[in-house]
Parts: structure tokens; sequence; C-alpha cells
DNA sequence: GTGAAAGCGCTAACAT
DNA sequence: ATGTTAGCGCTTTCAC
């Protein structure tokens, strides 16, 4: 049952069957009545991937995520989506798992017309990449893209960065352990990190009290763990969540040893449960933004600032 | 640019090319080089969409959530996500904000081949009224359809509900504060949490202590501020997430008072490190479960056991 | 106001 | 092994 068949069974057709169904142009109201007692009566309905293969769009938005259940991802989907929903816009996630020719393989759909636009979370493929392909279809990353010409709405890191770290050399904290997600080679949060670090210690932060493999709470509480055996005790953790934090401070606690300072991020729960200062970087602000420039066309950065959430600790 | 472009300079016909892009049928291998020349040169890909057209599917499958950010989602839409992928299907997210008339249209857009298959992972239509449209692809949904032949992929949660019911019984503990998203009437989650409380207690449950409209630490936070005000006092809290339990549990500690006993649901971060004892639905198990179902169009229904985690609250 | 017909770009049955 | 052709189902231009 097509659109043919339609105007067959009614006596009119096919394009004042099309104008009918999508309201344009003038159609006389006989028509109207008669093509829709028709479209009633046989219970019919247009399909939708002919209507996108004839209009080339697809109302389709790519989401590249390199794993879900990270609060980073969740609430800039979160994000994305409010603002989709209401566009008539809708979220195909895209999982990447932080593999370049995965990440290559979805930009490739965007040539074939597979969605409309796509929305980096996190990428690995090189930004100069992404120009070649931004005749296809807007491209949205969201990390600060620097010189390059390309769309990207992300959280403006380094003032909420220095704010902690001024915070920590305020408190004359000496030890600062590091807890990060992905080495400094790979990642420009922790480019961003030690950036920071050096604008307000005039150093390097120290090796031996980092770690760039965390994602969990398991992974903070075994980093804690692991330089308690090297004998390190650090007198802060710089974390890069809260979750995080509170694993470190897990380890601590069912070892009987002092609670060390912490710091997380992503404004979490377990950071309001546990009273623990965290960076508030607004992703789900962050989503809407992206979802923008995809949809607009836009070639424009948005930055977004982070906050800083102080807590003092001592009430726990 | 088109498979009729490329078959034209090429030399030979659409149906030749076609052959080459998706390796099928014998072609000369001279056949193959010259086309894959001309597809090189001439940087070819094939349109998605029109192959959608063509073949009568699209390789994505509709998920519809009332909202994101909640555990339940999040684990589920997870375990989707990881059968999927490996599958070659992508997951098209559908925000449905419990409304039965968005569902509706998502309902509409599966006849319309918008997606293969459709999984619910809640739902406020009626199951009747999804068996009309099971002929349009496959229909998944995220709970116990009952006698209603519809395929289902869910957490089953009587035994884990009673285990949690008796070992309240146990304990002694009298006031039994109930705390839930959604009221009995609409949520078959709440009408299973009634009748195990029925089996075990041979009552129901404590209307004044009850409240049925909490998604949030904030929710939990209130509900006991209310219940406390009302001078209430449970014994022990039930409730509907470990994030809840933490914030009944931030109100007592805000206010000096003594922290009742609390259960929790979904084995989230904040019951590990606050140490309460949760209901773990294996939501993960489920999504993958029902992705399989969907695909497979299988009319099967697969509860999947809950399990009581307990944990010793004192130790805090 | 309505209809004919040419797309949109690919697939697959059938013919050679 | 390769080509012809009729779909897949809708939109839109142009002519009347």
């Amino acid at each position: 049952m097509d659109i043919h068949d339609i105007a067959k069974i009614s006596g009119y057709s096919s394009s004042t069957v099309s104008r009918v169904i999508n309201n344009r142009n003038y159609v006389s109201e006989k028509a109207r009545q008669d093509i829709q007692r028709v479209i009633k009566e046989f219970d019919y309905v247009p399909n939708e991937v002919a209507r996108d293969l004839s209009k080339g769009k697809t109302h389709n938005i790519g989401v590249v995520l390199p794993h879900t259940s990270h609060p980073y991802y969740t609430q800039l989907v979160e994000g994305i989506m409010s603002a989709a929903f209401p566009a008539g816009y809708r979220i195909v996630m895209l999982p990447s798992k932080f593999d370049a020719d995965i990440e290559m393989n979805y930009l490739n759909r965007l040539r074939r017309k597979a969605y409309d636009a796509i929305i980096f979370t996190s990428h690995g493929i090189p930004i100069k990449e992404f120009l070649k392909y931004q005749q296809y279809g807007s491209i949205v990353i969201c990390h600060n893209p620097g010189d390059y010409n390309i769309a990207a709405a992300y959280a403006e890191r380094e003032e909420s960065y220095k704010a902690a770290f001024q915070w920590i050399q305020a408190q004359k904290y000496q030890k600062i352990a590091i807890l990060l997600s992905r080495p400094y080679e790979v990642s420009s949060t922790a480019q961003k990190t030690f950036q920071a670090y050096r604008q307000i210690f005039n150093s390097n932060p120290d090796k031996r009290l980092l770690n760039t493999k965390i994602t969990t709470f398991e992974d903070g509480y075994n980093a804690a763990s692991q330089f308690h055996k090297e004998n390190y005790k650090p007198d802060i953790y710089f974390t890069n969540g809260d979750d995080i934090a509170a694993g470190v401070r897990q380890f601590h606690l069912d070892n009987n040893l002092p609670i060390p300072k912490l710091i997380g991020q992503e404004n979490q729960l377990s950071g309001k449960i546990l009273n623990i200062p965290t960076i508030n970087h607004n992703f789900h602000k962050v989503g809407k933004l992206a979802f923008e420039l995809a949809i607009n066309n836009e070639i424009k950065q948005l930055p977004v600032e982070s906050e800083f959430i102080f807590r003092n600790q001592e009430k726990l």
C-alpha cells in the first residue's frame, strides 16, 4: 500500500495525494476529503525512508561516544537530546571505544547520508581529517579545535582548573596526586590539567603521583592502593570525577588510614554526599550548543565555562 | 555522483557496479579492477538511504526512554548497545517523557519503516495496543507482559523483593517507609513491590509512609523531611534506588537525626560507598536480551532474576 | 487545482 | 559474467 495505490483508489494523482499528506499548496476541499477518506479506510501511512531519500534529509544526528555510562557522555547526550527532541531530530548512538577506525567509519556514513550531521563527543581522528568531510554535512566536536575551522562546543576548563590548583596551593598541600582517564599525549583534558598546574606551581606534576588510566570508582580505589604500597602518601588527590575521588576515599577508609583531601569533577552525586569539592563542566549545556551548531551548520566555536565548586571536606 | 555515473564512466552497467560494491555474485577480475579504479578516482560512496529504501531495512533499532540519566535506562541502553554494535545495528534514542501520545508517535514511525524494530524500556501505552503493531516490525517491551503474546525481556523482581522484605521482617522493623517513582495504578514495579510486601507481612503498606513521586537524591531528601515533619519516624526506608536512599540519609545527617535503616536498588555507587543494602536488577543483561528479541523477531518472554545484595549498614 | 513524469540512488530478478 | 529493467515509495517541477 503506497501513495500510488491511494491515488488510484481515490481517483486522483499521487502528487495530489502527496499534497494532502503534507498539506502543501492548494488542494480543493473535495479532493482533500476524498483522499483523506481513502487514507483512513486503508490505514495508509507514508514510508519515512522513501521520504528521506527523496528529500535528501534524514532528521537523524549521529552522536559518537567512546562509551556510555560515564557522566561526561550521559550529560552530553542528555543535553543534545533535550535540544534535538523539540526540533524534531533524533539521536543515533555511535559507540566508538576510542577507536579511530570506527570513528572514520562513522564519518564515512555521514557522506553516505546516513545522518544529516555528526557530533563527536570525543575523537581520536586528527582534527585535520574532519576538514575534508565538512562538505558532506555538519560536523561538531566537543573539544577546543584550536585554530582549525571546525564547529565545536566544549567545556572551557582553564579557569576552573586554575582555581582548583590555586586553592590547593593556598592550603599549602605539597604532595599532589593526579588521576586522569587518558594519557597526556592523547588527551587534551590531560594537557589542560598539566598546563593549569604549571601556571600555578611553576613546575610539572610529580610523575610518581600520576595515573592516567582511571575511569571508575574501583580504578580510584586501586590507584590509591598502589600509591600507598609505594609509600607515596599524597596530601591531596586531584581526580577526574567525584566517583573516582570516592574510590580513593574508600581505600583509606577500608584500611583505617587518614583520608587525604580530594577534588572531584563532574559534580556527581557521590561528591555531594561526601562533600568533596568538584568541578562542574556544564556538559548539558555543551550538548545543547553542539546540537544547535549541528543543525544550523554553523562553523563556530562555543566554549562553556566550567566552575570550581568548593566544599568543605572537613564537614564530613 | 551516483552508481549510474560510475557505471557510465567505467563502461559497465549499474548492476555490475552494485555487485562490485557489495562483492556479490561473479564479477570478472577486470571489471572489478576497472570499476574500483573509477570509484577510487571519483571518490564515490553509495547512499545509505537509497540502499535502505531498496532493501526495506534500515538497521536501526528505536529505543523508547522516558528519560535518560537514570540508572535503569542507562544500564538498559548500554546493554542494548553492547549487543547492537557487533551486530551492525544502531540505536535511535526516542525520548518519551512517559507520554503515551509521544509513544504512539514512535510506534507509528515503526509502521513507516523508520526503524526495523522498537524497544520500549517503559511504556504508557496499554499492551493491547502493541499487538496490532507487531505486523509492522518487532516490538519488545521491558516489563512482564503477563498473558499478552508480546516479546519482552525484563527484571523478575518478585524473589529479590521478597528477600528484602523478609530481611526487614527478621530484623523486626515496624515502621516501613516505601519510596517509589510512580504510583501503584500505573506502575507494575509498584504493584510488584506491594505484592511482595503483602506476601511477607500479610497486610498492605502503610499509606502514610508511602511516596510514589521519587526519582532523585533530592526527592529522597525531601520525602524524609516530609515524614519527619509529620512525625512519622520510619525504622527503615525501602527505596527505588541507592541514590534515593542516600538522599534520605543526607536529610537525617544534616539535621543531626539518627539515620534509619535503608534499602536501595540498582546497585549504584552511592550504595556501595555508604554500605546500603541494595537490589541489583541486572538491567545490562535485560538490554542485551531485548535487542536479541528485536532482531530475531522472536515473540518470547525472557525474565532476568534480580538479586538482593545484603550489606551491613552498621559498618558505615 | 490537478496530473504527468522525472527524479532521489540503489537492488535484484531476469535475460543474455 | 554482464546488462536491462522494474522496482523501492515519495517529492517536486512543469504544464495544463
